[in-house]
Parts: C-alpha cells; sequence; structure tokens
DNA sequence: AAGGATATTCCGTAATAGGGAATGTTTTAT
DNA sequence: ATAAAACATTCCCTATTACGGAATATCCTT
C-alpha cells in the first residue's frame, strides 16, 4: 500500500514525540521536555501553546501535562459503535456471575486493545486499563480473535513480525500456535495459562457481528489457582460461550 | 499569560482539523475530508499517513477512521492517578446501591469531564460516556466543584464567558447562582433538577484530596420521577456523602 | 477494454517551523 | 532586599518543509 515514509509531516511528529514525553509524566516544563528531546524550548512552547489550545494538553503555571481530550475522543469512539456499547453491559453480566475480571477486546493493526473491562467481586487487581494494547498472541481473547483473522492477515502476524516471548510460557513457536488457532476455530474456546501474565489464567471467545465479521474478543481472567479444573476448563467456558452468544444476537437482530 | 495567539504551529492545527473531521465518521476517504476542510488531497493525504504511522487513525483500503491510539492515551491517563481508580470503585459501589447512574467528574478547563461512570440496575440510559465534557453551571457534581473552586476561578466561570442555557431550568443568573453554590459550600451538595437534561436529576457533591485540594465530583442521577421526595433531598444526599466521606478517607491516609 | 474517479507520489515554491537571541518572570541565594 | 540564576516566553531571521498542482498509479464501473 502506502508506506513510503518520506511523505510526511515532520512537526506532526515532533508534537507526538511531545506528546509521548509528556504520557508518563504528572508534568513537566518546557525545559525538561526540550532536554529530553533535544529540541530547543522556544520550539517545544510553541508545540504545547498549540496543543493547549485545544485541550490535549492542560497547563497549571508551567507545568504542562496531556489533557483529557484524548479521553474525550477515545471515549466518544468507545461509545459510539453500537456492538462495543452492548459489549460494555454483557461484560458487566459476566463479570458479576463469574466474580471474575471480563474484558471487552479488539484487534488493531495487529494488536489487541481492551474497549472496556468490568470487575467481578474477587478480580484480581491489573494493571490493564481501558485503552491498553499488547499482542494478540498471548492473551485469551486475542488468540480468539486470531484463529476467526482471515487468513492472510493470521499468517502475517504469525510469521511477520515474530511472535514476542512475554513469559515463559508465550506460544512464540508459530506451527504450535497454528495447531492451537484451529483448536480454537472449532471449540470457539481459547486458553491462557500465565502466557500473558505469571499466575493468571484466562478464557477467550471471539465475538461476530451482522455478516459474521470479526467485532473481537472477550475474556475470564483470574488467578490460576481459582481458574482450574472444571471450572476453568467447562464452566467458564460455557457461561462466556453464551454471554458472546447473546452479545452476537443482540447486535445481529436488535439494531 | 500566554495566549499570544500568533505563535502556533500550522500544521498541527491543520492534523487537529482533519481529526475533529474525522471523529464523527464511520470512516472517510481522502477526497471527502480534503473537499469538507478546502484543502487539497495531497495535504490531507500527508496528514493521514503521518497519524496512521501512529495509530491516531486506522485504515482499511482507502477509508480512514480515528485508532485507538486517543483510548489509549485517555485511558492512561484515567488509571495513572491514584484518586481516580480509588473513585471508580466507589462509584461503583454507589451504582449498586443506588440503583442509578453515577458519575465521577472533574474539572478542566472550566468545564467538566466524566472520567468515570457506573450504571445500577435501573439506570437511564444517557448519551453520556467516558470522557464527555460540558459546562459546569448546569450539572450536580458541576455545581459540587464550581461551589469549592477557588473564588477568583469560579467568579471568571460565572461572569466570563456567560452562563449556557441548557434547558428551560438552567441557571443562567449569575447571583441566583452564587446564593445557591453558598448554599452547597453550606450543605456539600448539589441538586440538578433538569437544568442539563430534561426530566433527569441528580445530586452531587464534591471530592477533596490530601492537601484540601479539589479533586472532582460525584453524582447520582436518575429521572425525575423516582428522584423526588426524601429519596431526592435525604436518602440519596447522605448515602452520596458516605461514598465521597470514605473516597477521601483513602485518598488521605490509604497512599 | 476503456474511461472515470480517486489515491498516491512527485516536485517547485511560498509559507512556516525551528533555533538563537532578546525579553520577561520567577525563584533562589546571599 | 538585592542580585543572580533559571526558566518561560516572545521575536525575528533563515533554512526547512508543508503545501498545492501536476503526474502517475490504482481501483471501479460499464
Amino acid at each position: 500500500m502506502n508506506d513510503n515514509t518520506s511523505n510526511r509531516v515532520k512537526s506532526i511528529e515532533t508534537t507526538i514525540a511531545i506528546i509521548e514525553a509528556l504520557q508518563p509524566k504528572e508534568g513537566a516544563r518546557v525545559t525538561e521536555i526540550a532536554t529530553e528531546l533535544d529540541i530547543a524550548p522556544s520550539t517545544v512552547h510553541r508545540h504545547l501553546s498549540t496543543l493547549h489550545d485545544h485541550n490535549f494538553v492542560k497547563k497549571s503555571g508551567d507545568q504542562y501535562a496531556l489533557g483529557m481530550r484524548f479521553l474525550s475522543i477515545g471515549g466518544y469512539l468507545q461509545h459510539k459503535k453500537f456492538e462495543y456499547r452492548m459489549a460494555k453491559t454483557k461484560i458487566e453480566d459476566l463479570a458479576m456471575e463469574t466474580s471474575e475480571r471480563v474484558q471487552f477486546v479488539i484487534e488493531e493493526n495487529g494488536r489487541r486493545i481492551y474497549v472496556h473491562t468490568a470487575v467481578g467481586e474477587n478480580a484480581v487487581e491489573t494493571d490493564s486499563h481501558i485503552g491498553k494494547q499488547g499482542p494478540l498472541h498471548c492473551s485469551a481473547a486475542g488468540k480468539a480473535i486470531l484463529a476467526n483473522l482471515p487468513e492472510p492477515e493470521r499468517e502475517e502476524i504469525l510469521t511477520g513480525g515474530g511472535l514476542e516471548q512475554i513469559t515463559p510460557q508465550t506460544i512464540t513457536d508459530p506451527d504450535m500456535l497454528r495447531k492451537e488457532l484451529t483448536e480454537i476455530r472449532n471449540t470457539q474456546i481459547a486458553f491462557n495459562k500465565e502466557e500473558s501474565t505469571p499466575g493468571l489464567h484466562a478464557v477467550g471467545t471471539a465475538v461476530t457481528g451482522k455478516n459474521d465479521e470479526l467485532i473481537g474478543g472477550i475474556s475470564v481472567s483470574g488467578p490460576a489457582h481459582r481458574m482450574m479444573g472444571d471450572r476453568f476448563t467447562k464452566e467458564i467456558p460455557k457461561l462466556l460461550l453464551g454471554v458472546a452468544n447473546e452479545l452476537e444476537l443482540n447486535i445481529k437482530y436488535n439494531q
């Protein structure tokens, strides 16, 4: 397609660099960012002022920080799609039923992104948050998505970028993963046994929409000691498939 | 301060215009955006490619749409602050207790922004979503925040921009509002009677942090016919103040 | 297979983004 | 209280680059 990287707007890349530098900070001064990125303070100031005008950056005194415009746009995208709104209520039900953490995940650019999360009574605290992203091949919902992706895209992910090793249990061999994905296509259930986080197990399934196009995936995750035996391999998968099915029916006929 | 509007990066303003044009659309082609904004297709293409490189825009075929990078950054900001994470669990409890819709709101740039929302069993469906923003003076949590803002900032909002009339009930007279805000400072409870949405009532209170600095506000909202009598004026305020108090204690001592 | 529409790339030029210096402003040290 | 240091902000010149128009490629329609 177009990956001709020469035809780009440099000043936007500068602005993005500034945004990225600002993100982890509570607040930063002009010089701090200028030094960090090795650009002139006057330049940083000009960019920050521009971003501030549009609420992408907030300012108190001479401390600059990212503003909530990002959440405004992100939240709007999360809310705009009927499918995502439906998914939200469904995973909340499932979190209540299972008492565990439940997430609704989509694929973008070959990676998984949490669009909604719901926590049940016993849900584990994780550092996962809305919008957080990671590779597909090491999570339950991610593998379920991967299994249902069109073959060329799937193969691109399997062979193209290399399957990053996240934990000792992460499956990094394309052949082993291919085999598992075939199994997932048959059962529509994917398991994650400490492949993304040590001590964490998860069960996932894919969600499809009107013309059977892939929407995303749902996963239920919890500590390995609780996610085991029949509860892990039978009960939760059954609840999960039930919810995914209801969701799919809602998507197909409710609007 | 610096509101010298001459010293800005024009190409970033172009990019922001493109982002804004893209936001409400499901997807758009290059020409569509170029026509709408009256700039050259080659320029639009260059901007979109740059944004796409950084996942602010996604592309399928020649349809461009906003990407989840906005949610990634927004979700990160929402999750980073300990106070906001605490608020999330607290409003979920309150939503369960009251069965209504509960929101955690902050102020930025003189406007309110929903940072977390929780829905109870009977919660009304609204178009409000995470990140949505609006004026402070017409909502319960907004008025609670306004009442607790430092005087100069409050006066700037009251007299500076003009109090927009959102519904027939919105209070737009600065003097009437000042009187109500004094009352709110005494009781720490704010009411909203169809001032932002016809048919919707809400109760709100402010949340303060370690050095009594203002963090945000919490509101409980529901249909007017259910939010009335003692439930509206006594029971819900009591529950709300209880939760706000717990939250403040958590913020002050738990970390 | 041809024609139309649109995406994408190329390229010259006018506009502007960038840096350094000048000017405020605030904080720190004495 | 004053001086000095540190930094934000503004100003201005110049090298860079963002822009638009033209050329080319690609896709779609008939």
